[in-house]
DNA sequence: CTCCTTTTGTTGAAATTTCAACATACATCA
DNA sequence: TGATGTATGTTGAAATTTCAACAAAAGGAG
């Protein structure tokens, strides 16, 4: 586990714990490390909320797919961060959503109750971890918000104009990477991709903003 | 203080600890209860995130207001139910909602930092707290799954009826109530009120439900 | 009961989005 | 390098939403 660690000793739930207190959780808690393909699902839907998972390598989506098959891309996860955390917190027993590699990745797969509940080895950072936790669902919430400031917005281009706005802020700079292609970008929008594209077209035309691909700049005008 | 102990009791934050336990801790946390009319702002948009709030009677909304005056609602918040958690204990320094009272109603205010930091007078059941806490913040994270759920899907149709058949499944019933006047329940779903109003007549001339301002009743058909 | 205010329903026009279809650019692999 | 498949941009038509304006209904105050 050891090689893993710096990608731990950047992730929110190890903070305030040293290298040897996190490797011996790691072994408390039944950690274990799992390889994923781009395209593979982690979790699925339906599966037991129980698990949570820390990217250690690569990245992945939270997607949610309705009834007709329609995706709805709820977050994007990368390195150091975690995922499953708030359905395993929560007392839900099934997820409702999936969780799909966007990369080839590694995962470290942990049993939330191993979490969050004492262990009988009584590590002296079990305390430390179930608040970085409490931090890391509370955050999550955050995340959430947004979402939902981004795609509360009635029109195509308000949406992105507000979701770009948060990534240049985000970034500190008003040339930025995001993480989603065309299509994945309009199913975190919740907005049709050809209408996407047609409205980014436009914007460039106005001067509004440069890209190529994922790479963004906004001009301030 | 020990007549909310009844609400208090119900209250997720507070489950798994006594009575007398309940009141000494409030005590010790500095709880204080501040009463406002329909109506008035409880927290607003850029006050310092530190407090949490408990509705002890009436009820509330999460609400966010945009650069050009738009309401989007993110939640309702009802008796026994906790708001300001996810924000206090993400970190984050200011609120970027506002709470506002939509009933006469009753708040506990309870810094958030006399929570989350165990205090001196070791209180036994702090630890019990501050797990109730993580699962009232990853509930939280449920509930705006939910709304991005319904707020994902394309037509007004579509999202009022995910979101009926949701309140009809948590009420266990195909009648049910729901907390919003129509453009309360535009504001939540991000659509027109008119073009709300308009399908939900159609909605009731096929037949597919009935209605009288909140209550509702789903025709399984 | 009447007046006044708020809420809800209705409607048509304008704006926008979705949808489908296709063109083009780009990337990968043999 | 050519061939194939994927991603992105473009377009016009159809469907839907928003907007504005008003009518009808419901609720409260005096």
């Amino acid at each position: 586990m050891e090689k893993y660690y710096p990608v731990l000793d950047r992730c929110a739930m190890f903070q305030g714990i040293g290298k040897e207190s996190v490797l011996a959780m790691l072994k408390c808690m039944g950690a274990k490390v799992l390889s994923y393909n781009q395209g593979e699902t982690i979790f699925a839907e339906g599966d037991l909320a129980e698990d949570i998972g820390i990217v250690l390598s690569g990245s992945a989506q939270i997607v949610k797919i309705d009834y007709f098959g329609n995706r709805s891309i709820m977050a994007n996860v990368v390195e150091g961060e975690i995922f499953g955390e708030s359905f395993a917190c929560s007392g839900v027993d099934t997820l409702p959503v999936n969780v799909i590699a966007t990369k080839n990745c590694q995962i470290m797969i942990i049993n939330a109750l191993r979490i969050i509940s004492t262990c009988s080895n009584a590590c002296e950072f079990h305390r430390q971890i179930i608040f970085n936790l409490l931090k890391v669902v509370a955050t999550k919430n955050l995340v959430f918000n947004q979402k939902i400031e981004v795609t509360s917005k009635r029109s195509t281009r308000e949406k992105l104009m507000t979701y770009l706005l948060i990534q240049a802020k985000n970034a500190g700079s008003n040339e930025f990477t995001i993480p989603f292609d065309r299509q994945e970008l309009a199913d975190y929008l919740e907005v049709d991709r050809s209408g996407l594209s047609a409205e980014i077209s436009k914007l460039r035309k106005e001067g509004v903003l440069e890209c190529e691909k994922g790479r963004f700049v906004l001009n301030s005008k």
